[in-house]
DNA sequence: TATCTTAGTCTAAGTCATGAATTAATGGAT
DNA sequence: ATCCATTAATTCATGACTTAGACTAAGATA
């Protein structure tokens, strides 16, 4: 009823014009996820006939988005032409600004990168001013480096720890509690530049990124659980990153797992984040008798060490970890029903790195039947760029919904 | 990728042919929710031309599902053709198979009740065999009464307590843990009819009837619970009812709640039915020293009575039930970011309907500040109606798609 | 070289939505 | 009673799009 001006209306509208542009769309999505394709192939994957494609795969060649690359034999007939994006197509710059500081990394377009930089920022660190100077800093370095690359720059993706509302707007907002950020509008944070700035949570970017690149990439149904410091989780439904009313959805580590459990930085009790979160797991390990250094990631690692070397505290700690964790799991498996979930974060690669099998299985038993059956837990492989990577999808689907152009197409 | 028959292929395809289809489907729908309206109003709310949107309608008219009725005065100008769904344009068959019993409903295209019926059943007679014969019987009863909107019959939708799956195949299968059964197919419960048969689960049957004519109306982000015996949810994420990827999304009942906590019925511990599900309510009254009848559906209101009454065991088992469906909201709200949750089942209206400000109060102290702060929690207005409605809605969605039409279109 | 096979392009036809122009239907002013 | 202003709904010419099928291109095989 509501015709808000999100993806809501572009699914109902359809004008004569917005048909070729949901299947340009369609057509250059399926070849920049799959990384390649032949006309057949994508008519078939997209439904549309021989002819339309080829008219399509044009458009976007002219657009210089788009390149044939070599042809497959085909026995006894004309051989295929294989169709790639064009890596020089269009760059996208994606910036993971999250717990470890902030990284800033240019694509092209077959989602490479081309360039990254990395900042780290202490806690105290976490001012919008602090960070719209090292974005600034950050783009300055890539103008320099790769003057040409941004002549077909389409924008930029940032992930954000935080909950970002009314994303469609000109001017989005920004809060996190876990900053202890007001709301605040992207233009705070952001330096004056002469491209669109797109913004996104963290988590989610990730989650995007898993299903593009990533061990969720052929799953219409994933979740992607971020576990770091601070505990979160990005959903795909039905191929839709989910966002929920005021974008906030995918708030995971606020969920209550213990009746009066222990008391969360967030004020309440029993949060999976006061159990599993990054810092939660040293504190849990030091009231145990353990003795951390106060660097949380060497300590959780020391802690896994420990309890491999039969630490007998350790061991303690680790186990409730782990069935807490399963737990937590097996609340979205039951809740969300997905076929995929993606472990990610520095706390999730280090707990899943070696503890993968009894996390899978602590799931598995508190997972209802059906679900449990359904869902495979994988690890990320895309590591700490997933983030960025997600961000930089951000402008990237904007690209290819026809929404922003690649500026300066060049003859190749 | 995947280029699956559901509704993914659907959102992506578009020959000429379906942008047609797709306007129809968008008009057609929008009227039949708002149960009335205009063509200026209607092209508005579609993004279509008055053009094509008369054109559109001349379409629905001529197929007998809409009619024009009455003008509304334009003040110095032509009067507004009042257009409205023709309620003996289609029927709905819905049937909710649940707790009680089953109800089979017949819905004109205003959604109003045509026909009901209701049979009792005991939990041991839910048999599939049973089903049938039940649903024959009450088909049987529906054919001798109204045998015109038998002509005008869309389909039958069953509203089923347990997980569907493959719903869009031929033959989806069903299964239930609560009643026992294992996978069977659709066809094990039907009766041999000469109009389809669509199933759903009924949690998300109800979730759709709530955003159609319940106190979700506007919302295009809203969870229905519905507590019971067992506790459900259905989810409705971006206007779109969230099934995952086998269909289970929204169990909500087994969402692990307290740690090593109460033993539930699925072998699990700790999950929110195992506190707040009709029979374990009376059975934690139990415990605590109450003295149930062995009738959970008198027992609770009982219970509810005795706590008004100031019996301090009574008030106790009350006031901790009250805190866990907060919490369990709270999980829902901070996870889902919905901005309406409706509460329904035969629990959810007993104690909403006494304790609604106490739930919410619960609800919003543990939700996190932002979802919190976004949702608004209602009780169910369409009551014990619900799930039937919900399941009538499946086979009207498929004549708005245009997959289904109404046979024998009648001139007016 | 001729023929076969398959890929890709071109063309004519048909469908659709749109804006502009036209017709319809009312209230109020003369 | 007539005319005009106003707003609604329809008609029409136009342009954009997809498609089936004809046609051309490019290689393999004999």
């Amino acid at each position: 009823m509501v015709s808000a001006p999100g993806t809501r209306t572009d699914r109902r509208r359809a004008t004569v014009h917005d048909l070729r542009r949901r299947n340009r769309a369609a057509v250059f999505e399926n070849l920049l996820r799959a990384g390649h394709g032949t006309r057949g192939g994508l008519a078939d994957a997209c439904g549309l006939s021989t002819a339309t494609l080829a008219n399509v795969v044009v458009d976007l060649v002219e657009d210089g988005l788009v390149e044939e690359s070599g042809h497959i034999p085909s026995d006894g007939g004309r051989p295929i032409a294989r169709l790639v994006p064009r890596a020089d197509g269009a760059y996208m710059i994606g910036a993971d600004v999250g717990e470890h500081g902030i990284t800033v990394e240019m694509f092209d377009l077959r989602l490479e990168s081309v360039h990254r930089s990395r900042l780290r920022l202490k806690p105290a660190e976490f001012r919008p001013e602090r960070i719209r100077a090292a974005l600034d800093e950050a783009i300055a370095e890539l103008r320099a480096e790769h003057p040409r690359a941004f002549g077909r720059l389409v924008g930029m993706g940032l992930g954000l720890p935080g909950i970002v509302e009314n994303i469609g707007a000109a001017d989005p907002s920004v809060s996190s509690q876990s900053l202890g950020w007001p709301p605040l509008t992207l233009s705070r944070f952001v330096p004056d530049v002469d491209f669109p700035i797109l913004a996104e949570n963290g988590a989610k970017t990730m989650a995007t990124a898993e299903t593009w690149a990533g061990p969720a990439q052929a799953s219409d149904h994933c979740v992607t659980a971020l576990l770091g410091r601070g505990v979160g989780a990005g959903v795909v439904e039905d191929a839709q990153l989910m966002r929920g009313a005021t974008g906030s959805a995918g708030e995971w580590g606020h969920m209550k797992v213990a009746l009066g459990g222990r008391p969360c930085q967030c004020g309440g009790q029993g949060c999976l984040e006061a159990y599993v979160g990054g810092t939660s797991i040293v504190q849990r390990w030091q009231e145990a008798g353990g003795d951390p250094t106060g660097d949380d990631e060497a300590d959780v690692a020391r802690l896994l060490d420990l309890a491999d070397a039969a630490d007998a505290v350790a061991a303690v700690v680790v186990e409730d970890t782990v069935q807490i964790l399963g737990l937590g799991l097996a609340n979205l498996v039951n809740l969300l029903n997905p076929d995929v979930i993606v472990l990610g974060g520095w706390v999730g690669r280090t707990i899943g790195s070696r503890r993968m099998d009894a996390v899978r299985s602590a799931m598995r038993s508190q997972s209802l039947a059906q679900p449990g059956g359904a869902v495979e837990l994988r690890m990320s492989r895309l590591g700490e760029d997933a983030v960025s990577l997600g961000a930089a999808l951000l402008p990237l689907q904007r690209l290819i919904s026809g929404d922003l152009r690649a500026p300066v197409p060049s003859a190749s």
